[in-house]
DNA sequence: CTCTTTTCATACTGATCGGTACAAAATTTC
DNA sequence: GAAATTTTGTACCGATCAGTATGAAAAGAG
């Protein structure tokens, strides 16, 4: 047929991801992305579309790849309660010391586009309902197995715990004292009862 | 002396902070800005300095009227838990059905420019701190009355519930179903006990 | 009224934006 | 090998970006 592609498409697509991921899809350039994918704008265009599109297929590889580890994460402990601690304090150390701080890319769009675009509102709730839905199954496992309360309200809390992460996550972006995002761990990790 | 300024600084200000506010920094032009604040280019310059500068104005514009703001809405009631109820219960359906939703100017700040530029690392940070701060004052005033239990940590307490303002905010931006906020509210209310 | 000083509107700057036309390079099929 | 087909690098497109030079308009001071 004809000439093969030279590049590899998934480490290109990665590449796209770190960078939208740290610096936000406005402030992004073209100029940006090839010089970080490692190839030109047409090999660009004719493998993933335009900027948005791009940024779409990375998001996408994101909110799937995260949301294998936060699964991983939450599996990981015979006890739910350790499982979310632990899920909470990676959450918390991880980014801590590293700037800037990139936070979470599905959060990040949730702020800068899903206002002001239809698809991205769409996906960015979807991976928060599927986030949701992760935490309720590992709360109702917990009540099975008699860990936690029998009459616990598994989804009204899974959605707390939910809301919880994302307040985390964006406060951390702020870079307050340690003690604050330990405090609002603690405190929101009593919840689990 | 002089010619006088035909334009009013504040309204200018005002306008810059409602764009600034919906749009972000970066999606928004000095053509965006020229056009709502009614002014042209050299006068914003004159004014307020650069793209930046204003910004910067708009925010601590921001900053100070929502704080004060806050601070009426947790003193409206004797009861220290129905002031924090009508607080989450307005954050909730204030923004809900306006679109785009434009959710809180610092906290859509401290996502975009507060990973990259220390000045508003810094002035989001001291905000939060001082919702921080509201927050404990209230709770603690509600320890003092009786109406909360008097060994609670109202500091964690209070930092918790920043982390949740912020959470449920961002949420909204992708728009879940009114019960997902609902829930986490009546989650988050449960812990002033 | 004249002079001085500041604000204003227009129009422009170089730089950069996202996106593409085009032709050389490369690879498979015949 | 030659032809066919796709990818690649370069170089460019018009549009828009943030920011500014310039001179006219306006208003107080003398």
């Amino acid at each position: 047929m004809a000439r093969t592609r030279e590049f590899d498409e998934e480490k290109a697509l990665d590449a796209a991801m770190q960078v939208f991921w740290t610096k936000g899809y406005e402030a992004t350039s073209l100029s940006d992305l090839t010089a970080e994918m490692g190839i030109q704008r047409p090999s660009i265009y004719s493998a993933f579309g335009d900027k948005k599109e791009l940024f779409e297929a990375a998001l996408r590889k994101y909110t799937r790849s995260h949301a294998s580890r936060v699964r991983a994460v939450l599996q990981k402990h015979p006890s739910v309660r350790d499982s979310f601690r632990s899920f909470f304090e990676s959450l918390a150390s991880a980014d801590y010391h590293q700037h800037p701080s990139r936070g979470c890319f599905c959060i990040n769009t949730m702020v800068e586009l899903a206002p002001h675009d239809e698809k991205f509102e769409v996906l960015t709730r979807e991976h928060q309902m599927y986030l949701s839905a992760i935490f309720q199954e590992t709360l109702e496992r917990g009540i099975k197995t008699g860990e936690l309360q029998t009459d616990m309200n598994a989804k009204a809390l899974a959605q707390t715990l939910v809301v919880s992460v994302i307040g985390l996550t964006v406060m951390m972006k702020s870079r307050p004292d340690r003690s604050f995002i330990d405090h609002a761990v603690e405190v929101t990790l009593s919840l689990i009862k």
